[in-house]
DNA sequence: GATTCTCATTAAACTGGTTTAATAAAAAGT
DNA sequence: ACTTTTTATTAAACCAGTTTAATGAGAATC
């Protein structure tokens, strides 16, 4: 759990005794590609992070896939939104390749932000740095063009490109496969 | 004060004591319509309640003013993603309407934060809620047609179309004056 | 090795927006 | 009250995407 305990100091000093109360809790799982974490309907009550492997995050909106996100190794993940608000998920949660999970329940979650008020204090940095990553999404959607958008994930998450189909890209985007395919001609052929 | 207690209140229990402790460092101020908060090169330290008013986050991409978000009464605000990250601001606040708001300064809510165990999961609460307000914001924009997400901000924020103009309504949904109207008409001829 | 399935590209017709510019209406300033 | 400024609508030309359908290429299955 090198990589889980990395990832905790990277948010905020913990005690060694801190970091200890709140690793017990985590177990370590292996899910087949194929695999669904959730589906619609359910309530979750997991958190996930990611030790090797790539997982899906989208809805179906009249009839279409819209993929939200795509978390990969060092990701911390669920379907924040329905855990959060306790509510069943609108969501799935697909595994795209074989992936080692480190995975804890909410209740412990629970128990670990309790615990102490250092790691408490962890617990709302993981949630500032939720909320920046989903506001870079909300700016990219809202002020950048799908081709800016789609040279921009070239950019800065390229090995997405060699691992998961380009229509789930493409539904990242916020694109049908074939308005991609275009955009990426337009690209090539200047 | 007692909107702003009320506010607090609404996110988990808070001992009165705790309560007393975080209030002391906020103060009453008034700004008029037209004042800048904050522009683009600035150091954000401040965190804002309002009582009564409304305020706009925006950024100018390529001369395009491209509206993030509306505040009004009861909303917490400030540029969120350069006061968490300490960076200089891409963004402007200004304010539409008279606005009195009460204002508290990051140092302070770090005090605050510091002070107990409890305050601090105040503090990850509400990093909860920008977080959920947030990707709803990305669920709409990804998910949701340019009429979907104007007729649903007209179901449910009525009264922004009362004070804001038009424009900047349109820029909030991602669309150009011209096109909100052409949604309008589209949408009043059927 | 042949067959089937999955995925990316291309073409053609279409659509929901954009840009630019003109007009009208309302609000603000003197 | 008159003028100026701000805001919303409309029209016309345009464009970046969509939808549908066909084609091709690679990977998986038998």
């Amino acid at each position: 759990m090198k990589d889980l305990q990395q990832k905790i100091r990277s948010f905020t000093d913990v005690s060694d005794s801190d970091r200890e109360f709140a690793l017990q809790f985590y177990k370590k799982e292996i899910f087949k590609k194929g695999t669904y974490l959730l589906q619609p309907g359910v309530f979750i009550n997991t958190f996930y992070f990611i030790k090797k492997g790539c997982v899906s995050y989208y809805m179906i909106e009249e009839g279409n896939t819209q993929v939200m996100e795509f978390f990969t190794e060092g990701d911390f993940f669920t379907d924040l939104f329905a855990y959060i608000q306790e509510t069943p998920s609108d969501a799935y949660l697909e595994v795209l390749e074989d992936t080692i999970a480190y995975t804890i329940y909410k209740k412990d979650v629970e128990k670990i932000f309790e615990h102490s008020h250092q790691l408490e204090r962890f617990g709302r940095l993981s949630m500032q740095k939720a909320f920046i990553n989903n506001f870079q999404r909300v700016f990219q959607l809202k002020n950048l063009s799908n081709q800016e958008r789609y040279v921009r994930l070239l950019e800065r998450r390229p090995s997405l490109f060699q691992r998961v189909p380009q229509y789930l890209i493409a539904s990242y985007l916020g694109l049908t496969p074939v308005g991609l395919s275009k955009i990426r001609k337009r690209i090539s052929t200047k």
